[in-house]
DNA sequence: AAAAAGTAAGATAGAATTGTCTGATTAACA
DNA sequence: TGTTAATCAGACAATTCTATCTTACTTTTT
């Protein structure tokens, strides 16, 4: 079971992180991300070509080609890239599964869970890959 | 992707909270429940056996058998019943999947997500099966 | 003793997620 | 122009989660 975000979304969120901390002129390759974060090559290529198509990514074929942050990191946030990934999780329904859960017959944790998600989009919602790079201090990531 | 709980265990959620609804007296069957709460009824069977091995449920076999809680709804938590059936996801590992994440190494919103986990840690232990039933004024569930 | 209604348990199927492999296409460079 | 290294794209395999089916066993009632 994955905890909050998908296993992919995990890997996505990782990758750009990476891309953030590179120099934003250069192409950066599937293999080297990989390598460097022990994410399965192919899943990531995938996962790469999603963030493309959803506009977070630039990709450049060809020899010395590779993948770019397509905006600025100041400018992607945690919450646009699980929108990409996962689409839209956090309108979504009831965390006890309740079928009819809703304003009108809340289900019996319906307030409290309403404020902790709350919390947790205010947070990926704030939390930028510039952010993020800046974070990250020591290498190995 | 399961948003926090996985579709079993909100399912063994909802049929706990059904029971807490009942005369504590009475043997409730699986049929019954499945039928209820609209949840398959073979795949609840298997989760009611599981919560039966953790010790939240007794049961009786044979006719005019069923399911009843094995404590008191006031002593039955949400957190109780996710470690029955999803096991220890809360003391488990980074939220961006970072595999070295740390106290010593904390990954960009380590802090952060602390919090937040905490924060739904302290609603499912404090929530009880006793709670809940109380709070579902509507039949229907 | 037999019938009925239930749980217990295992085998199996379906679906979603995750991961792997292969080939096509593209671009830079010698 | 050919080689190389990259994205792109599709097929496929493995795993996990969800759901179904079937059989065995248990208990109560008749």
């Amino acid at each position: 079971m994955s905890l909050i975000f998908s296993r992919q979304c995990e890997y996505a969120i990782q990758a750009l992180i990476y891309l953030a901390k590179q120099p934003p002129e250069n192409w950066i390759s599937i293999k080297e991300i990989a390598k460097k974060l022990k994410i399965p090559q192919h899943f990531l290529g995938k996962i790469m070509q999603s963030l493309s198509a959803m506009g977070l990514l630039q990709s450049q074929k060809g020899l010395f080609g590779g993948f770019g942050l397509a905006k600025s990191a100041k400018q992607i946030f945690i919450y646009d890239i699980v929108e990409a990934i996962d689409g839209d999780v956090y309108r979504r329904e009831c965390v006890l599964g309740f079928p009819n859960c809703s304003e009108k017959s809340p289900c019996p944790v319906h307030d409290e869970w309403k404020d902790l998600r709350n919390g947790i989009v205010e947070m990926i919602k704030k939390k930028s890959l510039y952010d993020m790079s800046e974070e990250i201090l020591k290498p190995g990531y």
